[in-house]
DNA sequence: CCTCCAGTTATTGTGTCCAATACAGAACGC
DNA sequence: GCGTTCTGTATTGGACACAATAACTGGAGG
């Protein structure tokens, strides 16, 4: 427990876990369960979920509880759309801004995920759905672009991009194919390009880059639940489609 | 009191004084106070207030009460890049999608908003502070962007926009001076160019113009502010200024 | 006159209790 | 046999009570 307020605490512990994947979309979440579980009593909790229902995490159902949001194929569209104005504004505004220990920063966060991107491509076409790595490589991803947003020093342009990124989530990287593996390579090669138009002082190159990357992530993914669907017909949990990216 | 829970009524009701300006940035919200006016406990108060942090329209101050928060210029500027953003983004799709309707609502919003502007501007050249003709004012603008949000048909777009947008409140429209004039009637202007790009069925050209609009209201609204700060030197709220347009 | 300190008070944070609502399943009528 | 209503139970929504923390008063000492 970091900071003063408990629901505080619980609020980020459970966004945490809702962003991770480790409370699966379409769950219900009962609020004595989870007071047992943050040793606490149930009102720190309700205010906790009160502030997820707020950034859209969760829906209360008056009466009946409150239900971890499942993203729509079209909202997660949606989402990256957001994400890619954001995203474009925050790398332009952070290419005027960026200074040498950022750009190694940067640098650093590139080659992490880059490798990353190998092993998880890899793992894929062994077979082997290793969700830890899955993680990881979500992780350094998101490492790649806090740099940018730090460097922007835009904290409401941070907040909202990163509200539009939370939207998503780990499940099934599991798919393999010639398209997938091309579009993985090409995601990762993006950052490449972005870093160099931010280290030539390129504001206007770096948003380009940026927006085109952003996109091109969607369609990376779109593509990926395109497989998954089809290797796996899988039970679909009515209303709203399982995955939460 | 519309839907289900009391909680959310409470959030609405505070959301809309917030932002309309009813309750001034700095103030502290006394949660007592709250629920007497209510008519309820302190329970839902508390959870309509966590949802306004969440949204980040105040603060908890743990031990301390929640206040109203209050934007320092950097934050203003921030929330207008954002919405510029958004908004370009919002009436790229829209373009793509707005009915014949939604084109006559639009063209009214329009109207109705450049008539509003002429008043305003009347008013203040006549020395007038019609805090009532200031809110219409701001909402006939909103409402002819609502309409764009609408057409638009994105969810999430709209959520986004509308929050950035709800960083902004009435207060000081009484300032005058040549280039205000100026910088109203170029604002009103944009609202039929943005309307004819989208009746011409140019995604592109409206995505432009709406960028250009919303900074361009940015930099009304800055130039206001400067305006005031010259003509009344005004006691000085610490810590970030008290306008909350 | 100012500063520091302690006791008091006001206000928030949290735990507990009760009422209101929704779902499950049994009893009942047709 | 099937649908309907009733009742029981689980769970939420809200009220209230208590504990914890911070502001506020007043006075003592320098």
């Amino acid at each position: 427990m970091s900071d003063g307020t408990k629901a505080d605490d619980i609020a980020l512990a459970l966004e945490e876990a809702i962003v991770s994947g480790e409370i699966p979309p379409g769950s219900v979440l009962r609020q004595e369960h989870l007071s047992e579980q943050f040793a606490v009593s149930r009102t720190p909790v309700r205010e906790a979920l009160r502030r997820l229902a707020a950034l859209g995490l969760v829906t209360f159902e008056p009466n009946r509880g409150v239900r971890v949001r499942s993203l729509s194929r079209e909202e997660l569209r949606e989402a990256f759309l957001v994400r890619a104005e954001l995203e474009s504004l925050a790398t332009e505004i952070a290419a005027t801004r960026m200074t040498d220990e950022d750009l190694a920063a940067l640098e650093n966060a590139e080659v992490r995920f880059s490798d990353l991107t190998r092993r998880l491509v890899e793992a894929s076409h062994a077979g082997r759905q290793d969700l830890e790595l899955a993680r990881e490589w979500l992780h350094a991803n998101h490492s790649f672009h806090d740099v940018i947003y730090a460097a922007a020093q835009s904290p409401l342009v941070e907040r909202m991009a990163k509200a539009a990124r939370r939207t998503f989530l780990v499940k099934p990287f599991w798919a393999t194919g010639a398209d997938l593996d091309e579009l993985f390579e090409k995601n990762d090669h993006q950052h490449r390009a972005i870093r160099e138009a931010i280290a030539a002082r390129s504001p206007e190159g770096a948003r380009v880059l940026a927006r085109e990357h952003v996109l091109s992530s969607g369609r990376l993914l779109e593509a990926i639940l395109d497989k998954v669907a089809a290797q796996a017909p899988e039970r679909a949990p009515a209303g709203g489609v399982g995955y939460r990216l």
